[in-house]
DNA sequence: TTCAACGACGATAATAATTATCGTTCGAGA
DNA sequence: TCTCGAACGATAATTATTATCGTCGTTGAA
């Protein structure tokens, strides 16, 4: 369902990234937002093409990296052999399963208050601290004890 | 150089795990443990096939995952399209450069004191932090300000 | 508003990484 | 030593991703 507001919203994202605000940009993005988890570009390209079924699915890859590029998304690959992109904005962390690779976001207060770290090499600049849980879910346990 | 000792250790390992002790992955986890950064699994093979020239590399990818999956080495593919592993088995978190993709290992201290989250979904057992710093290199600052 | 220039799109070929298959060989226990 | 199942090597197949290229859409200038 697009509003005007929406599209409005995504033009000025755009300008402030220095992109082109297309009409397959803008379905990619909405999609995204849409989503709660941690898609992969074929996940989204479904979706995607059931509002816009001419769309291609390199399409699809190209504006996911430029949106990951330009900042409006972010990458979280963690232990997956496929990209996969982080669509919850709000300050989280992850829990990943180390068997069936499932990814749980965690609410930033139950690890928050952490600084960034003081020695880092010469020129490095941190710009934001990315914290997996390593464990096994509930599921994964029942297997293997 | 392989030693008596460094044989008998491997041998240990293997029990322990549960999996059979052959020449091919003693070499392997030897190759491994000589090897102080994050290597692909290319990587891993090219210097494996030096010694062993007859190794395939399905054989190296086999090991690679059954080493991961015994808790021998640790996957660490943040960011890369690729599979990494972990050779440094000091406790230690990383610095990624977010344009170059290039991992850095960091001490543990410059992020120590960090507490395991409490608020876990049910039944989901937490066994370990993976922390990535996240930012740009010294060398990727130059092009890109 | 119209038009040229350039970037974006869609289709698809190509590449890179990884995994599966399968016949042969090796290692551990009887 | 012998036997069986697991591991190996060679290679085909698969999966994910990226590049190519001709066409189309968007934007800014006239």
């Amino acid at each position: 369902m697009t509003s005007t507001v929406q599209f409005e919203h995504f033009d000025a994202l755009c300008k402030e990234a220095g992109i082109t605000p297309t009409h397959q940009r803008l379905v990619i993005w909405q999609t995204l937002t849409e989503m709660h988890d941690h898609p992969s570009p074929e996940d989204v390209y479904r979706r995607v093409k059931s509002e816009l079924p001419t769309v291609s699915l390199a399409t699809v890859y190209k504006n996911i990296h430029l949106f990951v590029d330009t900042g409006l998304f972010r990458e979280v690959s963690m232990f997956h052999g496929t990209l996969r992109i982080e669509t919850n904005s709000e300050p989280h962390h992850h829990l990943v399963c180390r068997k069936c690779k499932a990814i749980l976001d965690l609410d930033a207060d139950d690890l928050s208050g952490f600084p960034l770290p003081q020695h880092l090499p010469e020129g490095f600049v941190a710009e934001q601290l990315s914290i997996d849980v390593l464990g096994l879910c509930a599921t994964c346990r029942q297997g293997k004890p």
